[in-house]
DNA sequence: AGGGCGATTAACT
DNA sequence: GTTAATCGCCCTC
């Protein structure tokens, strides 16, 4: 059941259905600086395990938010109902609604307090790619399912009812890279659709991928 | 390939 | 009333 659709190749890599996704990453994992988090998730799994079926995807592209410095941050200026969740205990997602119309999926770092967060922007499909297109669409070709926040929610099935999952023990979940090995060049730059703060460097790539949103870099 | 624009909701000024 | 961590469609080059 959880088989649906072949998962994608690229690079040598080939992983099968649940079996290959490993246990959640530990919370001492998002109990660091936003930074460094947002950099190592690149390669690592995102899965959402929902009652159609098995979603995952390899993180491809991220994005920092650290509120106490940083004017593009949600939580910049102090908590509102929106934002608790990202003030709270690391390891726990933080979905907002993006321009009243997509949800947009954040794993929330640093200790309680302090609101910080990665945006999760891209996955390169890897299981349940079938029942990713029936969310999306039948005409999205496989490189569209997952490419942007807003999409990456759609295909995986998250929605803002899932605001405030525990990321380290449920259906949603985020993995260490399956291999272990390096997944490949690193390429920082600055965030994407923002107004503020528009220079900070906080945007992680895989370079090379074409499962990004916008244009492909390096590689 | 790349730019302009409407959709649609809620937080915030 | 305006803005917003976006997307898809339509247009022109």
């Amino acid at each position: 059941m959880y088989n649906e659709g072949t998962p994608i190749a690229q690079g040598g890599e080939a992983i099968n259905e649940a079996h290959g996704i490993r246990p959640p990453l530990p919370r001492a994992y998002y109990d660091r600086p936003t930074v460094e988090v947002a950099r190592d998730l690149i390669g690592c799994v995102l899965a959402h395990a929902s009652a159609e079926g098995l979603t995952a995807g390899v993180i491809v592209e991220t994005e920092a938010y650290v509120a106490a410095v940083d004017p593009a941050a949600h939580g910049y200026g102090g908590p509102t109902p929106r934002t608790a969740v990202m003030f709270g205990p690391p390891g726990h997602a933080y979905i907002y609604r993006s321009y009243g119309v997509h949800a947009c999926l954040n794993a929330v770092t640093e200790p309680a307090g302090l609101a910080a967060a990665v945006l999760i922007r891209a996955v390169r499909p890897l299981c349940g790619i079938e029942l990713m297109r029936t969310r999306r669409g039948p005409g999205i070709a496989d490189r569209d399912l997952a490419r942007g926040p807003g999409r990456l929610c759609a295909a995986m099935g998250i929605t803002l009812a899932m605001n405030g999952a525990d990321l380290t023990g449920g259906t949603l979940w985020i993995a260490p890279p399956h291999d272990g090995s390096a997944t490949g060049t690193i390429v920082t730059t600055p965030r994407i659709g923002i107004s503020k703060a528009v220079t900070l460097p906080w945007r992680f790539v895989l370079a090379g991928s074409r499962y990004i949103s916008g244009r492909v870099i390096g590689g």
